[in-house]
DNA sequence: TGCAACTGCTTTTAATTCGAAAGCAGATTC
DNA sequence: GAATCTGCTTTCGAATTAAAAGCAGTTGCA
């Protein structure tokens, strides 16, 4: 937690924070992908190597971005949870995502779940963070309302997998 | 312009080409500085290195985040404009701009223009955008209609600089 | 007409960071 | 009791970063 900034402009601090190749990857599996252990968090899309991962978790750590307890289930595993701050960043990941979307050569698969928050909108981001506060900060559910949105992207994805399974493997 | 990517995840690849420590900073200068040529992106509040200055760029044309070609006024000078994509990262830019401003340790001088883009909303933001895409693309202008989004942003960041000159060596 | 300042870089060298692979001690499962 | 799983750490070669100096011109001004 040292002070010493580049320059006091937000965009610049943004970029301290998470201005790496991995950082805003583990945030995604955390947040998308509903990963809270190490083990899970190493098996990234990307491939992850697990001292860069241990480094950014701890980074991330003590930056505020994340907070880290024991699991009383399990004596050695780790949880690690959002916080406000990294929740917050919901929105910006959508844009994100739509942004990579409209120039960049994406696959179907894994944008679906950007085509989706793109088109859920700001109501969407909403929820799903509200969804996060419950999981990750232990804030009151709000009435259960149907699948989750998490499960709602999850779905979706799957549901491309299956139909590229059957496109490549006919019947 | 290798074609060789860690997945095609869109936050992923839009982390392969801006998720570094000094891209997007330098497309916040174009941007919110007006600045288009080398030496003056050599001055940036952190102060990039010529080294690192010449090989973003290089990979930011290479990428089509820039396009780069002579000043006709200066035989030395090249100008650096940017592309449909990079504009479009503007409303990234004032989210990012937002979430730092809330949860890091900005200084008020170089994060009144975030929160005049943050007021703005989405609205100011596209008229932005159109400005750039006049000084950038040669699109039409619109009718002009008073100062520009980059003047008013700037006039703002004087004002707020002129106050603490006059709080520091008060009459 | 001469000279200082400016142009977009490149080169050099050292320090830092990255990343793949292997390893580890304790916990859990079967 | 053995295999597997836990969150890491260690090692070491490779790649990246960065400060500083330099460069071949071009331009502006006296």
């Amino acid at each position: 937690m040292t002070d010493d900034h580049r320059s006091g402009c937000p965009i610049n601090l943004s970029l301290e924070v998470f201005g790496d190749k991995w950082s805003l990857l583990i945030i995604r599996d955390m947040i998308f992908g509903g990963k809270r252990h190490f083990r899970e968090l190493l098996r990234s899309q990307e491939g992850i190597s697990s001292n860069i991962l241990a480094d950014r978790l701890k980074t991330l750590v003590e930056m505020g971005m994340l907070t880290k307890k024991d699991d009383p289930s399990h004596k050695q595993k780790a949880i690690y949870s959002l916080t406000e701050m990294t929740i917050a960043l919901v929105p910006i990941m959508a844009h994100l995502g739509a942004w990579g979307r409209r120039y960049l050569p994406v696959t179907e698969e894994l944008s679906i779940r950007a085509q989706l928050m793109e088109e859920g909108g700001p109501e969407l981001w909403e929820r799903f963070m509200d969804e996060l506060r419950v999981e990750h900060l232990g804030a009151a559910p709000a009435a259960p309302d149907g699948p989750t949105v998490r499960q709602t992207l999850q779905a979706a994805y799957e549901q491309v997998m299956a139909r590229k399974a059957r496109e490549h493997e006919p019947a």
